[in-house]
DNA sequence: TCGAGACGGAACGGTTCCGTCTCGTCTATG
DNA sequence: CATAGACGAGACGGAACCGTTCCGTCTCGA
């Protein structure tokens, strides 16, 4: 038994770092385990959430079924261990000295997420997944929902402190446009984007949140 | 001539409209088929595309399998079928005098259609299938997201016609902007929405729009 | 009246996946 | 060096669907 704390065992470490078996905390140290969690994630992108196989995901990484079932005990805990592992990162804050300057990074932030091609397919595959599965779709929230509306509601606050919005500005409809124009054209129409999209696109934001 | 030509038959109408086996185009006169389009919305709704079951959707429509393979060869094409005969509507062009109130107009009309829950939960579940089978993709393009640029293509046209908006307003932005915020919230974030939202979002964009 | 054909229902063999369990191997600790 | 434990591989029974085929019934138009 040995992924489970193993309560009676000696004074020093357990061997090495397992994986776990109930949600808690993202490990991955293993080798093993990290090849399953990419393999995971591949086959979630060519494949969506539905139909995705736990036998394929094996197979994919190389690994034994159990190897799977040692470490989670169904798809639905897999999924939400690693997604949420994965959207952790947060990031820096990006203080770039002036609003358009912040949009134009967040835009940028959001835009290189949406660019990997693995991130495009599964994304909006778990949001559509995410209705039909609520612990999903919490899952989803507060991983990556929760911390870019964080991230949004800071950039507009500095934007305030510097005197470039009013204290008044509409963060509900601010945080939709933010995310919102890029969101629907980079993962559902799949339009390509000029370069200079994001600077146009700052450029109007900065004018929408200003009237 | 609404099944197969039937060259020979004699001048009247051949019994009554039958489905059909290739798409061309929606038929849906007849009583069985319509139970069968609305327990396949229903089904799509409830378990996604990926998982949807024709043998459920079958059962919920009180038909046998027979009944849904005489009218369409596989799942993908009774989707196709189906989705795109709802998606004709294309409905009026909405000219109420004034690019905020097209604006307006125009979000109401999203809105209404993102409210639907059918609807909210089809679309994203579609969104995310289209991805892996272009053949959906395609006619979700042609049958809605073609028909929404067009009427937003529209809405600037008049709004340059008028005076309100420069000649060179950047109709690829505009068009993520009109779309793209009420998506996110509607479809992707659930979000509830204040009364005055759309109001106060068509300011926003009109303010945009003008940058 | 009678035949054509669509109907609901049920069963078919063939896949695929699940979650469990058993092999024999490899490795690292003690 | 011995051994415990994780490993890859894959067989297993059970379940769900697929797409097809067959019933016996019912409703038409000829």
């Amino acid at each position: 038994m040995p992924a489970t704390p193993a309560p009676q065992s000696p004074p020093p470490a357990p061997g090495r770092p397992p994986g776990r078996r109930l949600p808690g905390g993202p490990v991955l140290q293993d080798s093993v385990t990290e090849a399953i969690a990419a393999a995971f994630f591949e086959e979630l992108a060519a494949t969506g959430y539905a139909r995705l196989s736990l036998e394929a995901v094996a197979k994919r990484a190389g690994a034994g079924k159990a190897a799977i079932y040692r470490r989670w005990a169904s798809k639905l805990e897999m999924t939400v261990d690693l997604v949420s592992a994965v959207a952790v990162d947060a990031s820096g804050p990006a203080d770039t000295g002036s609003l358009r300057g912040d949009v134009l990074a967040f835009l940028a932030e959001v835009a290189h997420a949406l660019n990997q091609p693995l991130a495009a397919r599964i994304i909006p595959d778990l949001i559509a997944e995410g209705g039909r599965t609520p612990e999903l779709a919490e899952a989803l929230f507060t991983a990556v929902r929760d911390t870019r509306r964080g991230k949004a509601t800071r950039l507009l606050d500095r934007a305030v402190d510097r005197g470039e919005l009013p204290a008044a500005v509409d963060r509900e409809l601010a945080l939709d446009l933010l995310a919102g124009p890029l969101y629907w054209r980079l993962a559902v129409v799949h339009t390509p984007t000029a370069p200079d999209h994001l600077d146009r696109l700052a450029d109007k934001l900065v004018a929408a949140f200003r009237a």
